[in-house]
DNA sequence: GCGCTTGGTAACAACGTGTAACGGGTCGGG
DNA sequence: CCCGACCCGTTACACGTTGTTACCAAGCGC
């Protein structure tokens, strides 16, 4: 189910509590997204103005500033998603955060997974809003015989019979036709499946599983897996995608 | 199996006192329909959006938003049946009430079987309406040869027979409709669907129940449920409803 | 040749999902 | 009041997917 193209959403964590902010920070980049910590409203502004920020996780108590505030500043200046972050649970705080506009309401101390399931929400959300297009890719790739449709996420044996991939292996066909015959490491694979497919750690720890990734692979689409001519080994790197691939679309 | 009649009718409680809001949904529930509890103006779109609503109840004093801002856009937009409830009983209120458009005002304190005749009255007149001239949440979808009505609650075939769906998977599929290509996930299609008020937060005690939900919808409205190709599946995440529906007004 | 590193893969474990089967709950007649 | 039909959540099991471990072979420098 991944495209092509997906980028890691950028997420600003505001909290004026450093311990609050580091254990954000670290599960949300242990999840794979890239984490930004700041604790002012200035420091808000330096990221919105420097970079492209796609959520912010903000706390309704920041000191003397108050977060509600900058959340309904936020929502008149720019558009971007944010959920709040407050330590009360009162009902009329929690009405007070969906007036300002944010997009969620949390309240600490919560359940981690649920952190991640509602900034996926609302990520996947502005995402479907910002384009309102099929962002689909429509291509289709053809090579060796055998046809990858990016638009039905279908593969075609050189016989024209379908072949199942699992997601995965999906997920790596499409990351190596965007880099044909450029080597990837192991590391780069890791990363470009884990914005696209699951729940995902991207960690330094990336083990064998790409090993067994491409194995699987391999035993799908290769005549002979044993000797591979189209997704070979580059020993010391990392595996490449080395024949060539037509794109056209349909 | 296939109860052509009353349906229950689906009233939304839209009050920010959260005591006042409990003990009238309560006592519709205990009446025999289905009330749903809101706060604000965010959620009452919420479950317009998500679900059929046959009456809202609407406090005139909402924190900052006013009931009557609010019912006048209701009015505007979508034709729904408003009660005002107000705590005040100035005439001049009262008339502002009417003014806007209210199909009906009641005066806090009330006498719950006044409240309970108010509701049936409203809801029989726009019944009635509603068979003989236009409105009403009467959107049709239509969806790879299915057709869901939701005026009539009712799902017809791409033969064009008419399919019993119980009340919770007509919910499902509603949700799934008004969130076409969004992934959702259990805890968001739970939440969508319960009645148990609004338990954002508390417990992710979904289970399975939304699996089996879900595998009944889908024993009813794919060709192949073993390849669902209308309620797919987002492996780690959820559900999403995956072709096109198109909206159309009866 | 000898070691050391790197990659292949079988076997296993962990996890998510589909679903059959069961049982409690509700509703509407006899 | 009971009975049967139906709705719906729970449980248990099957199955596919994916990461880990362990072992072996292939490659490479000496």
């Amino acid at each position: 189910m991944g495209e092509l193209g997906v980028t890691i959403p950028r997420i600003l964590v505001v909290d004026d509590d450093p311990e609050m902010r580091n254990m954000m920070t670290q599960f949300l980049r242990q999840n794979g997204s890239i984490a930004l910590p700041a604790a002012t409203e200035f420091e808000i502004s330096r990221h919105l103005e420097t970079g492209r920020i796609d959520l912010i996780l903000l706390d309704v108590m920041l000191g003397d500033e108050n977060g509600l505030d900058i959340c309904r500043r936020l929502r008149t200046e720019q558009d971007v998603p944010v959920i709040m972050v407050s330590a009360l649970s009162a009902d009329n705080q929690r009405m007070a955060g969906y007036e300002v506009g944010a997009d969620d309401y949390i309240v600490k101390p919560f359940n981690p997974k649920l952190l991640l399931a509602r900034v996926k929400a609302v990520l996947s959300r502005a995402r479907r809003s910002s384009s309102l297009v099929h962002r689909r890719n429509t291509k289709t790739y053809t090579f060796s015989g055998w046809t990858y449709d990016a638009k039905r996420d279908v593969v075609l044996s050189p016989a024209g019979v379908q072949v199942a991939l699992s997601r995965r292996e999906m997920a790596l066909l499409q990351t190596l036709l965007a880099n044909q015959h450029i080597p990837l490491t192991r590391e780069e694979i890791a990363e470009a499946l884990d914005v696209t497919g699951d729940a995902a750690q991207s960690q330094d720890k990336v083990g064998r599983s790409i090993d067994m990734l491409v194995a699987r692979l391999r035993s799908k689409i290769e005549i002979d897996p044993k000797d591979p001519r189209i997704l070979k080994t580059e020993r010391g790197t990392g595996y490449i995608f080395s024949v060539d691939a037509t794109e056209s679309d349909t």
